[in-house]
DNA sequence: CTTGACGTTTACGTTAACGTAAACTCAGCG
DNA sequence: CGCTGAGTTTACGTTAACGTAAACGTCAAG
């Protein structure tokens, strides 16, 4: 038997309230079995909510989490829906480089910037060193 | 004389509404000059306006974009300044880098179940032409 | 002179992504 | 049996980042 998770457990493990993790499933990103009343957590389900979350830190709205998420498990029976499937995946791609290329220059302008800052610094500790001869 | 924008002018360069930008003002990422009443940007004000919606694209707060903007013009004349400047850029630098690991990670991601559903494909297609024999 | 085009301030409306609180169920424990 | 701890639903509150609308200034063109 596949190991299962409460929802508090989850929310522990990823430092998520419940109330978080009720409202990705209003939104439709994950769906938990029941037991009971009770949502019962698959690993699958786990790793949806752990995509969820990374979606979230770069700046994904849940809607387009969840445009990324569904493509993972949409169908596959038909060479005309793995095309479309595949046009999919090119389009998020192109997105995601995008966005990679705009953290590229950011990071870059501050490592440029830094070099700067740090040559300023040892100009100044430098002129403090003879001033004190 | 350095070249000034009006305000939809810059609206229209960078596909924002002047609503926005005047936004961007009042949480004071931007601070442009005024003649009269209206509002005169500069080519610094320019490159702080795309600096702000980068920062967007990468999923930053305005809060975070402007901590990041800050640290641009902030005071190096003393010593102590340069180095608790150089520490705020190395603890902004890191959370880039690890937005990058994350960004890295769901790319890789996509491109191994993008190659498994273009095997999947020309499997497809080769029992099709089979079939057709 | 008035009509636009462009700008301004002020203020209220809107959406996403939850937080918070109330009222309920239900299994287990002493 | 009553209590506790975890979970549930329902509903209203909150914040960021603007959108939208009203009411006004200003200046060149017709």
């Amino acid at each position: 038997m596949e190991r299962t998770y409460s929802i508090s457990e989850l929310a522990r493990e990823f430092d998520v309230t419940p109330r978080a993790i009720r409202y990705y499933e209003a939104e439709g990103l994950i769906l938990p079995a029941r037991e009971g009343q009770r949502r019962i957590y698959t690993a699958g389900d786990r790793v949806r909510l752990a995509l969820v979350l990374r979606g979230k830190r770069l700046g994904f709205s849940l809607a387009e989490s969840k445009d990324i998420i569904d493509l993972y498990g949409a169908p596959q029976g038909e060479a005309g829906q793995l095309r479309t499937l595949l046009e999919k995946l090119d389009a998020k791609r192109t997105m995601l480089t995008d966005k990679r290329r705009d953290l590229d220059a950011t990071i870059a302008n501050m490592d440029r910037y830094t070099d700067r800052c740090r040559e300023r610094l040892m100009d100044l500790e430098n002129t403090d060193r003879e001033a004190a001869e």
